[in-house]
DNA sequence: ACCTGAACACCGTTCAAGT
DNA sequence: ACCTGAACACCGTTCAAGT
C-alpha cells in the first residue's frame, strides 16, 4: 500500500517541518477532522507517539499549520498604494480560507498567536500610510481584521455546506433562494425580499464592497478631529 | 450522587426542548468539549441512546442549542430608531456570545440555518427603514452580520484564552501588552506601535466604533446614485 | 536523542432488546 | 412510541521499551 511517494519521505528523518508539511495535506483533503494522529502517523511512516517528540498536541499543530500558510500568502502580496495593498491583503485571505477553509476556525483561537498577529500586522502597516490618527489605528485595523475573516470563513463553511449535499455553486444558491423565498412572510420580510438576489450575486465583488463600505467610513472618520461621542454605548450596557 | 433537582427533572419525560436546554447548560459550564452524549444522559438519567430518538446527530444538537438562545437575545431587543437598533442589536449579540462563547463556533457553520437567518433578517428589516438602495440592502447586512460575529468571536475566544491560563482581563492584557512590545523592531513595527494602547482599551467601545465606522460607510455609500465601479477585483482575481 | 506501538480513557453513534 | 445500555469504531495522548 506504501507508495514510492511515501517512501521516499520517510528516508529525510522526521521533522517539526515535516510533520507540520504532512498536516496540512491532510487539512487540505480531508477538512478538520482530515487530521488524526493515525493518519498523520501513517502518512510519515511512523507511530503516533513519535509525532510528540516533535510537536506539543493537536491545537499546537494546527497553529502551526496554520501560520505555515498563513506566512505564505502574506509573502505573496506586493504593495502598492495602501487601499489597494488592504484590497490584495482582504482579497489574499478571502482566497487562502477558501482553499483551505480549516483556517478559518484554527485562526479564531489565538489573538495573540503568530499567524493572527501576521495579519495584523500586515493590515496595520497600510493603516498606518493612510495616516488614519494613532488612537484609532489599533481599532480600525482590528475592525478589518474581524470583518475579512468573518466574511471569509462564512464564504468557507457555504462552500462545504454546497460540498457536503454534493451541489454546486449555483444549485445551491438555487436551493438557498427558493428555501428563503418560501419563508413566512410576517415574519422573514427581509430574507423573502433579497431571496432573488441570491442566485447571481458572486461572492468576490460582495467582499470587495463590504471593505470599500469599510475604508469608506474610515476616510470619513479621519476628516473629524475629535472622535464622535456615543451615548449608546453606556446606555446599554 | 443524584440531586434532588435532577430526580424532578426526569420526572417529565425525555423531549427535545428538554435536552436542548440540559444541552446549553453543559455547554456554557463546559464548552464545546463539555457537550457530550455521556454527560447529557446522566444529567437527564437516561441512556446515550435515548437521545437519538428526538435529535439527529450532534450538529443538529448543537445547531438546536444555538438557535434557542439567539431566538431569546433576539426577542430582548426593543425597537428604536434604526441605527440604534442595530447598536443594540449588535451589543446583544457581542454580550450573547460573551456569555455562551460556544455558539461562536455553531454560528459559523449554517449560513442558511435557522439561527443565522434570525439575524439576518433582523438586521436586514432596520436596514431598510435607513433607505439604503434595493440592490445594496444584501450586501450591507451581509457586511455588518460578518463583522458583528467576526469580533463577538474573537471577544470570546480571548476571553477564553485569559481563562485557560488562569489570569484575570487585566493581567491578560499585560502580558498581551508586553509580548507585542517586545516583538522584533523591524518585523512588527505596528504591533509594537499599538502595544501600549492595549492595556487600556475597552472591548465594547472598539466594537460599538467599528459599527459606527460601517454604518458611516454605509450613509456616504446611500448619496452615490450609482455603485461604484471598483477594478480591483477583476485586476486581483 | 529520537522512535515504536500497545494501552488508556475517552468520543459519537448504532442497535438488539426491552416496555 | 419511546427508552435502555452494551458494543463498535473511532479519537488524542501517554509511556515503557527499544535504538
Amino acid at each position: 500500500m506504501k507508495t514510492r511517494w511515501d517512501m521516499q519521505r520517510r528516508d529525510e528523518s522526521l521533522s517539526r517541518e515535516n510533520i507540520i508539511e504532512a498536516s496540512i495535506a491532510l487539512l487540505d483533503y480531508g477538512g478538520e477532522e482530515g487530521l488524526t494522529f493515525r493518519a498523520l502517523s501513517e502518512r510519515l511512516a511512523t507511530g503516533p507517539g513519535a509525532i510528540y517528540w516533535h510537536i506539543a498536541n493537536k491545537s499546537d499543530l494546527l497553529t502551526a499549520a496554520c501560520d505555515a500558510v498563513v506566512a505564505r500568502t502574506m509573502n505573496e502580496i506586493v504593495d502598492t498604494m495602501p487601499e489597494g495593498t488592504i484590497r490584495a491583503i482582504a482579497l489574499g485571505l478571502f482566497e487562502m480560507i477558501e482553499v483551505h477553509p480549516w483556517i478559518g476556525s484554527a485562526l479564531t483561537s489565538a489573538h495573540g498567536s503568530s499567524p493572527a498577529l501576521r495579519i495584523l500586522e500586515r493590515i496595520g502597516q497600510q493603516i498606518r500610510t493612510l495616516l488614519v490618527p494613532k488612537e484609532q489605528q489599533r481599532t480600525v485595523v482590528g475592525t478589518l481584521m474581524a470583518f475579512i475573516l468573518g466574511v471569509s470563513r462564512q464564504n468557507a463553511a457555504n462552500r462545504q455546506l454546497a460540498r457536503e449535499q454534493n451541489l454546486d455553486r449555483a444549485e445551491f444558491l438555487e436551493e438557498v433562494s427558493i428555501a428563503w423565498s418560501k419563508l413566512d412572510a410576517k415574519e422573514y420580510p427581509f430574507a423573502r425580499s433579497v431571496a432573488g438576489q441570491i442566485r447571481n450575486h458572486d461572492d468576490r465583488t460582495d467582499f470587495l464592497t463590504g471593505i470599500d463600505l469599510i475604508l469608506t467610513g474610515i476616510e470619513a472618520m479621519r476628516f473629524r478631529s475629535v472622535p464622535q461621542v456615543r451615548h449608546s454605548a453606556s446606555r446599554l450596557r
